[in-house]
DNA sequence: TTTCGGTATGACAGCGCTGTCATCTCCGTA
DNA sequence: TACGGAGATGACAGCGCTGTCATACCGAAA
């Protein structure tokens, strides 16, 4: 192999004595070119160690094989879990992610979503955190699918792949006024933030009311979720007298929930009971296995993907996709 | 606002009654324009609705604000902390992340550098999961700086940020000795695959032989790290009598461990003693925190995107970043 | 007044590839 | 033998922008 890194198809083509266009094709795998003249291409590639220009390609042919993704966070596994199985998938299919992180940050999400444009993505896939009315006129405007992920409780610019979040935080309080609880707490991490799980409480607190019922007990603190947030707060909601029942925004704030009673000899659920919503193996490992909503994060990805490559293909596709959420009873509540 | 998606130079300086060039030099926020030409062409491209294409912009001007990323995989918060780190701070500088997961596979690794170097980026950073020869030539002949994250023990193609991991593992095993262990066990995910757990092993090994002694036990098993599986393998080592101290692959693993203790009523750490490595919030929330070393993960990140950052504007970069580590004593051991 | 340097602006070519259409060869069939 | 059609290959233009160099203009210095 040549060391130049500044090998062309017109090197390439030379060498191969055929034209540039007839590398172009083998390089992009086309279907009329002879056996034998593959061969002889493939050989003067390898020699002279070319490296396709997709800036020049994706330029010169009106195509990219970028999708712009945007995230709101990564500090818990929800996101990353999420990505993972959209990389996989588009990655199979020969795209790529270009990635973006809002930090449940307006501002940055708009201007992400603007600088990701410029790309010419071949797709967007993004998980809102708080669309300006600027960030939403440059999606509906946007020359390509754009794929909202995570709640489908939106009317979404295009498309939309998720969960209802309401839903699920109406079914699993459902589950445990079944199971007879009559007090309950809320714990939580920056909801005005996080509209996903302020949806999930709205939807717990909804099925609550329906039922007579209200929390007794709300603690909230600004920032991210995490699980010594979830023990403090647990921890100050204990000193003032606790329900009988707290309900988390995530699994990572109930763990420190159910650490804090650990630590502090409570029993779980005889004494406090604890339920959340994610269903992450780390509640399931726990001592006590969370009682908890399952969210089929890798699936949202995946699924994302799907609707993206299917567009993208000329096929149909439909405005909602609900992945599904499963109530997870564990042993907590 | 014009509702096309298509609007070019040509359009925008048409309407601001300056040349194309001139229209380019105030989207690219160029100096010698003046104030007034500023403004005529700015309130031009608001009423077209310009987007700017990058695709024709990178690869007109060869350049590329683009910068590969690939890790071996997002299942636990480490990569996503270091992928946090390096998102933050690319992002302010104007750059963008085209990602990559390997899986830990190394022909998926070669395959995903040789098609994001395609895009023309302006770096590479990888956590290499096992570089085949050809994906080192790869790496080697990138015409762009490459980072090579999260070790600093074997030799780098250009540039290596992250920490020693075999000192990880000797340190906190010096540390272990000091507190007076005889009798230690080892129990991790996926070795063959893991290369840095592996290297923390054979650091803590290495101390242990220094001081005469060896793993009365190690328990492995294939596939990627979580709570349950080192709960699991934990139950397993126990069934067969256990050593007084397991050191894990890892703060997930070890977790798992404690739960198993915890779900036993073994005492921590006066029967069975935990130790591992990361320092995740999780297990310092924990009710016995754990005895772990910290790695610096977002400072990774952030380490990694100045070198890259550094390099691309000429300044001078080290060979090797050491973004340290720390033993947290923590309560397991 | 003339000269000169600096600032603001523009003309032009070309980045490396791919879409499009043309051409050529080679068969099988009428 | 002539012809149509499929397969293989090539010529050419152009994607939308930016680097480079040229030009126009202006005020200050000689």
């Amino acid at each position: 192999m040549s060391a130049s890194s500044k090998v062309r198809l017109a090197e390439v083509a030379q060498l191969a004595q055929v034209s540039e266009i007839t590398v172009s094709r083998v390089v992009r795998g086309a279907a009329n070119v002879s056996p034998e003249t593959v061969q002889r291409v493939e050989k003067a590639l390898e020699q002279t160690g070319y490296v396709r220009n997709r800036l020049a390609g994706s330029f010169g042919g009106r195509t990219s094989n970028q999708i712009a993704v945007i995230l709101p966070s990564l500090s818990n596994i929800v996101f990353p879990d999420v990505l993972y199985g959209l990389e996989e998938r588009l990655d199979a299919s020969g795209y790529h992610p270009i990635l973006g992180i809002s930090n449940y940050d307006a501002e940055r999400e708009t201007r992400l979503i603007a600088s990701l444009l410029e790309w010419q993505p071949a797709g967007i896939v993004i998980a809102t955190a708080n669309l300006s009315q600027r960030a939403r006129i440059l999606l509906t405007r946007a020359p390509c699918p754009v794929v909202e992920i995570m709640e489908i409780d939106t009317d979404p610019v295009d498309m939309a792949v998720g969960i209802s979040q309401v839903q699920a935080g109406k079914s699993i309080a459902y589950y445990l006024l079944g199971r007879g609880y009559t007090s309950f707490g809320y714990i939580g991490h920056d909801l005005t933030r996080d509209r996903r799980a302020a949806a999930r409480r709205a939807g717990f607190r909804s099925a609550l009311q329906e039922a007579g019922f209200e929390f007794d007990q709300v603690l909230e603190a600004g920032g991210t979720s995490s699980v010594t947030l979830g023990r403090q707060l647990t921890a100050e909601m204990l000193s003032m007298g606790a329900p009988r029942l707290i309900y988390y925004s995530n699994d990572d704030m109930a763990m420190g929930g159910q650490f804090e009673a650990l630590a502090r000899g409570m029993a779980v659920p005889d004494t406090l009971a604890l339920a959340s919503f994610n269903g992450l193996d780390l509640g399931q490992a726990a001592p006590i296995p969370l009682t908890t909503v399952g969210s089929r994060r890798g699936e949202i990805g995946t699924a994302a993907a799907d609707q993206i490559l299917k567009r993208l293909a000329g096929e149909d596709t439909s405005r909602f996709i609900d992945v599904g959420f499963k109530l997870i009873p564990g042993a907590s509540a």
